[in-house]
DNA sequence: GATGAATGAGGCTTCATTCAT
DNA sequence: GATGAATGAAGCCTCATTCAT
């Protein structure tokens, strides 16, 4: 569906395949054979397009980070104010990674794996450099604190990756809704030159909403 | 405690030499075989001591989780306010993760490792609840804000494993320990029901510097 | 005959190409798709021309072999002694293999062989049976002595190919003339009923010459 | 039997083996797992003793170049005169390959093979070494013609090659004896700077006895 | 306690061959 | 005739684990 030429069926078989086998048992943890076995094709087929196992997560690795970025980049072009263009990544961010756990989770597993070469790490960091951009942008307009940026983009960045599984470990929608505000305004409070008691980063302005009573955990 | 047995040091010269080849390599890239070489046993003994490879590496996770613990709560009973019991965690934590890049690294890397039993997991959760009762304390008292608990500890956890590799990539101790400060600083606004401008969570009360003009990445 | 129809070009590039592979990489050393990628075909072409990688070997052996055998008889029956007839099929020989590096070569290398057929092996000796004959008629004549006249048939074959590459290895043309004269001068007085000291088998009656002083290895 | 040293059981038998199997079935046509099977060792244990399948015939073909060496050199020291001691070689050279079959043909198959590494190439020349300098001392006296050397050791090593694989054929101890003679005696006169009509090379001084009338093929 | 030779299941990869286009 | 994607059997080698010494 979602790969229109169908000259490359098998071939994708094996990428989507091993993306979700990767993640589940690691990169030792899945003989190639199973990958095979699981996308329906032969064991010379995934070399035939793939050198090596390495070359096939390498190849997966610069797909799926090269589809994060996109995703966090999503209408933040539209947003007028630097404040405005980070909320709307991190909120991007979120919902990428909820909407696609299984690349989420693969994109952290092997975020510092040897498996992957360098040069597709270097690939892959690239799409998260105008991050850093914006983070200048603020600091140079004096709404976010004048701490080094590599710093505020590294703890955005893992603060990110703490927030979603907590997120994606709750099935209610509203709580999940709820979860991602407090995570996006505690992150904005932490990077903000004047940090707001009591608003936070979300689409509407609205504060974020206190726990309620019914809490429970 | 029956570990502390100076008799053991054919069994502590294999952990100690597990910990840093897993680290460096992998579970599945680091055979037995080498790990008895460079250790300077045979292959039998350390099968003597550890009977499978994973006995091998849950016991060194539960180790390394514990003295990661035990340091975070350093000192932490002699502070006075939840503030800076909280800043003297996140402080333990940085001074932790750089004098132990080792461990550190140890512990990022099979944080969430099938090959660690979930039992081991779980044991070395145990010694990081504390931190949630802290934040749960500062809730009640109302300087932290209102958030979910478990989302603020994920949330510092996650960042503080971001800080940690960053300051470890610099070589400058002066830089160092400025960058030690912003991170801090980052977290205590993020969590700080009143947040404050210029001030931040260091040892001397100081504000957190900005990144001078001879300061430049 | 019908293989020399120009239409078969592309099975004609495949032998050429195999030829060179096989002998600088061996049989298994070479993949028939590295054989047909160097050809200039797809890999399913060659498969059209040869059954199996053993027929193509095959065809190649009786081929390289039937031009050999024919090199050899070359202007035999223009010489009017057994003795010249002989040497004429020693100084072919040598010119040959020289001429031929890559095919002599393939012909030392897969005399053995078994993944030539019983009966590529068996033709391709037909082609050298001839030689048996002038031994016989020299033998008859009293002019080669009365031994077993496959054994010097099979030494004769043997030095041969034991001189062929010796000769190979001289860069210098003079140097490379006076080996095969050598050569041939150390096989006719093996086989002389009645050896000359000081002559040998050479086209213009010239006796060997000695390494001159001007002539050290 | 031959191999006192009972610690090395396994590791001789595979060696043993690989002898056979690879001189019958050349070296991609012998498996190493078809090699342990037949040894009675198990697949690893190969491995435990040849790192790789090359380091096998390798250390195989030091092995027999070796023994070779030492075989052909048997005795040649007690002979006073060069034409004796280059006899005796000639002798000893047929006797080992006869009574060797397999290690003759194991060393004539892998004499030029890519498997077997330059250096032990080069070793197992250094053994024959010792033949050249014979020739050379035979060219001082002026009872072998003034050739270059390397030349007359390349045709004398290919065409004892030529001759014994002639015997071994034969069933015949007489007749074997026979072509031992006549061999000797068609390599000597190609050496000899003053060739004997009907004298050769054999240990009683006896003329190389004709083929007589009964001789067939 | 300690050793290291021995085991054999299982992993990655190659490659001759086929067949739909 | 020609192509090249697809196949799957089979090969080399690794490595956790055992056990006799």
């Amino acid at each position: 569906m979602n790969r229109m030429d169908p000259v490359h069926d098998k071939r994708d078989a094996i990428l989507e395949t091993a993306l979700v086998l990767f993640t589940e048992r690691g990169f030792y943890g899945t003989p190639t054979a199973m990958i095979s076995r699981e996308a329906g094709v032969a064991t010379g087929t995934l070399f035939f397009y793939f050198k090596t196992k390495e070359e096939l997560i390498d190849t997966l690795y610069r797909q799926v980070k090269s589809e994060a970025g996109a995703a966090l980049k999503t209408g933040v072009g539209e947003e007028q104010t630097v404040k405005a263009k980070i909320c709307r990544v991190g909120k991007n961010a979120i919902a990428w990674a909820t909407a696609n756990p299984g690349r989420f989770r693969f994109m952290e597993q092997f975020a510092h794996s040897p498996f992957v070469s360098t040069t597709a790490h270097e690939v892959g960091m690239s799409h998260f450099l105008f991050l850093q951009e914006l983070v200048r942008d603020g600091i140079r307009e004096g709404i976010i604190r004048d701490y080094d940026p590599a710093l505020l983009c590294s703890i955005l960045a893992a603060s990110l990756a703490g927030i979603s599984p907590r997120i994606m470990a709750t099935p209610d929608p509203e709580k999940r809704e709820l979860l991602g505000q407090q995570g996006l305004a505690f992150l904005w409070n932490g990077l903000a030159a004047r940090p707001e008691t009591d608003e936070s980063c979300n689409a509407t302005g609205v504060t974020a909403k206190r726990k309620g009573a019914d809490d429970h955990d």
